[in-house]
DNA sequence: CACAATTGTCCCTCTGTCCG
DNA sequence: CGGACAGAGGGACAATTGTG
């Protein structure tokens, strides 16, 4: 390892920090099996990493400690979380280049060799993403429910009649503190979906309205009949 | 008392540096 | 160039703590 750098030469010691601590493999199968912005106790995500009780109790130290994960004390047991939607963005789009940059005899998991279901829908956090979700999104923009300026969106009028249509409050949305949308790279699809408030809000109004469903699987979401008809509607439009 | 989780300690492996 | 050494990081075991 080089001499450590001055912090004049190291501009961006957190980047050098948060890459340490994706770097362990035990550490990234902990924070990928978090993605479906599930909180799930440390015994668990000891089994998903493969690791000895004790191993994992450090890596989740280490990951809550730099502000990855959040933890929530439930009697004798703590359920860890992503700290937030930022992070788990982030993680995905690192999923993202991941793919692109691997050498072909590297890639672990080319998108071609996901799961179908994984691929066509699936959790990314709190909003969806997968096939679907891309086909929904570039959807919004080529017909100008939703204008992209950079990475952040706009609704339209027609966007806000579109939403309000499924249940969703544009102006209650933008007065949230988070970010009211913006695009997420999608790592099987390599194009980006629609993440941010709306994304969750949209995940959560067709879940209530019975189009989409959190099956046994981690992440992976089922479509329903009626989800089908209207998806198709929409995209058909 | 049982169980979940953490802490302390020791050991192993890997990597970088030094020196002959 | 190759061996010796030191430091960092990670894993396992045992003990401890806290809760139901």
């Amino acid at each position: 390892m080089p001499a450590s750098l001055s912090d004049e030469q190291n501009h961006f010691p957190g980047l050098s920090r948060i890459g340490a601590l994706l770097a362990d493999p035990g550490r990234a199968a902990m924070l990928w099996a978090l993605m479906d912005g599930s909180a799930r106790p440390a015994g668990e995500l000891t089994m998903v990493a493969g690791l000895s009780p004790s191993a994992a109790s450090a890596h989740l130290a280490r990951l809550t400690e730099g502000g990855l994960l959040a933890v929530e004390e439930r009697g004798r047991h703590r359920y860890f979380r992503i700290a937030s939607p930022d992070i788990a963005a982030s993680i995905e789009a690192l999923a993202n280049v991941a793919q692109v940059s691997a050498p072909q005899r590297m890639t672990p998991r080319p998108a071609r060799t996901v799961p179908v279901d994984m691929r066509y829908a699936r959790t990314c956090y709190d909003h969806m993403a997968g096939e679907l979700s891309v086909q929904l999104f570039e959807r919004m923009l080529s017909h100008k429910l939703l204008n992209l300026h950079g990475n952040t969106l706009e609704a339209t009028e027609d966007g806000a009649a579109q939403l309000a249509r499924w249940g969703i409050d544009v102006a209650g949305q933008h007065s949230r503190r988070r970010r009211f949308a913006c695009t997420c790279p999608d790592w099987s699809e390599r194009r980006p979906h629609l993440g941010g408030a709306l994304g969750a809000a949209l995940l959560d109004a067709w879940s209530t309205h019975g189009w989409v469903e959190r099956t046994e699987r981690p992440r992976i979401l089922r479509v329903t009949p009626a989800g089908h008809q209207q998806f198709n509607d929409f995209l058909k439009d």
